[in-house]
DNA sequence: CGCATCTTTGACCACAGTCAAAGAGCGTGG
DNA sequence: CCACGCTCTTTGACTGTGGTCAAAGATGCG
């Protein structure tokens, strides 16, 4: 697939072109799919939720296949806006970043997540792979028509897109209006109850790394550090290790995400 | 007879009446609407842009137009989503509010922007008008059943979300990553480059408050204006007072956006 | 084991917030 | 017509939260 090099925002701090040669893993094998999608984890999405058995055995004809690696760029910021998708497996992180490096990620996107079309022919942000994953996607074109088929996909879209915005607008709120310790609050707190997966224990394995937390909560990793430090001296929290996170008091930190400081 | 039968219908299942008394100002006229559409604002949005007359004419029959006053609510955050629809004239801001008051404004709305439905049952934000102006709403049914019988339709609210989502990742950027002065820059050239009317001399009328400013851009009123009194001291902008502004040297102003201290 | 990356902690600093007060603009009423 | 009160804006002095800089643990991998 064409993918065409766009030097102005993309390729500061992430290895260029080379790690895109994975998109061509794209293949389409109708029956395959068909069997695929009734145990698929997007099968409760909001897209595909809706649809019945014989509406998603013809979309799945249309859809591809595409693999992704812990590290590699997805989609680039910048690029023509091909395709639209269902992330299958994995996760991966939507960030856009300044002429000068400065990052937001704008969220995190876990099996079952939708990436939709933007509004613009070329996509507005990066999406990179945080685990080793897959996704499913679909052609510009298909996806249009499957919409116009099927009402029932057009209104799963539509609430699909109208999701994303509402985070969008929380994130918002969270980065005009809270402090520190409430955005980390919020952050935990949103996982927990997200579609992070998390172990029989309750501990969730966190794919993402302090700076990308600090990046997506407008903060710096130190910060991040300190308000995850001092969450688990208050007990709220436990910390296994860096990369895991045992929630311990969920009201608390409920609480915490709202006020910061305790009621 | 059938459209007064429907207009009887929605006033019914309207949201309670003691949050909104100006509401019942809605009223449909088949005809009127219909020659309206044409030289309607909102015509060249993206919702209305792509449909041709005789779709118009029949998507009118079940418009309700709904004037508002400054200062008043027109959506409360909470509320059940009964309509989506257009600004036609005036100006809003779109607002959400914390438990303990803090306020971030999402959005300001102008004429031809667009309300869209939100994912769950309940609106997620508050509408509040800071000039009178009028809307051309639409029942969540009615237009459900449109989005559903017109393409064009269903493809321009499709690019009005996605472009509301694009809006919002923008302000999260701000939000997360810009200083204070970059903010007010990015606040004012986007102003200049968006629906905010303009006067024939270029002189913009704000028509929100300092207040309104530093909520949509998490900042404190002071700050605001001290980056206001900046810029008019560098001569970027002036202010013949303090709800006009005049950009005089709109590059600067660009560059200010996106690195704060000069290139 | 050694190197690289990520996380944590500490010391210091600056940007924007807080608190306070003066100035500007505007509608209302005497 | 001006005085009054109200709201909004501006300016100043000071403070504090979170950023910056630096360095020491962890952790993982070849």
């Amino acid at each position: 697939m064409a993918v065409m090099a766009f030097a102005s925002t993309t390729s500061l701090d992430r290895p260029p072109s080379h790690l895109r040669a994975r998109d061509t893993d794209d293949r389409v094998n109708p029956v395959y799919e068909a069997l695929v999608c009734g145990n698929c984890p997007a099968r409760q999405s909001d897209l595909c939720g809706e649809l019945k058995d014989p509406e998603l055995q013809d979309l799945s004809r249309y859809s591809l296949r595409a693999t992704f690696r812990e590290g590699e760029t997805v989609i680039w910021e910048g690029d023509p806006a091909t395709h639209a998708g269902i992330v299958t497996r994995g996760c991966l992180r939507m960030t856009r970043t300044g002429a000068d490096g400065r990052r937001q990620i704008l969220g995190f996107l876990f099996s079952g997540d939708i990436v939709s079309l933007p509004a613009t022919s070329h996509y507005t942000v990066s999406l990179e792979a945080l685990a080793n994953g897959e996704l499913c996607r679909f052609e510009r074109s298909r996806l249009e028509a499957a919409l116009h088929k099927y009402p029932n996909l057009e209104r799963g879209y539509r609430r699909t897109v109208a999701t994303a915005l509402e985070g969008a607008y929380g994130l918002a709120y969270s980065l005009g209006r809270k402090t520190a310790m409430e955005r980390v609050a919020t952050f935990l707190s949103d996982l927990r109850s997200g579609s992070c997966p998390k172990s029989p224990g309750g501990i969730m394995h966190l794919p993402m790394t302090r700076t990308d937390i600090a990046d997506f909560l407008g903060l710096t990793v130190e910060t991040v550090s300190r308000m995850f430090t001092k969450l688990k001296g208050a007990k709220v929290i436990r910390l296994p290790n860096a990369q895991e996170v045992e929630i311990v008091d969920p009201a608390r930190l409920a609480s915490l995400a709202e006020s910061g400081n305790e009621t």
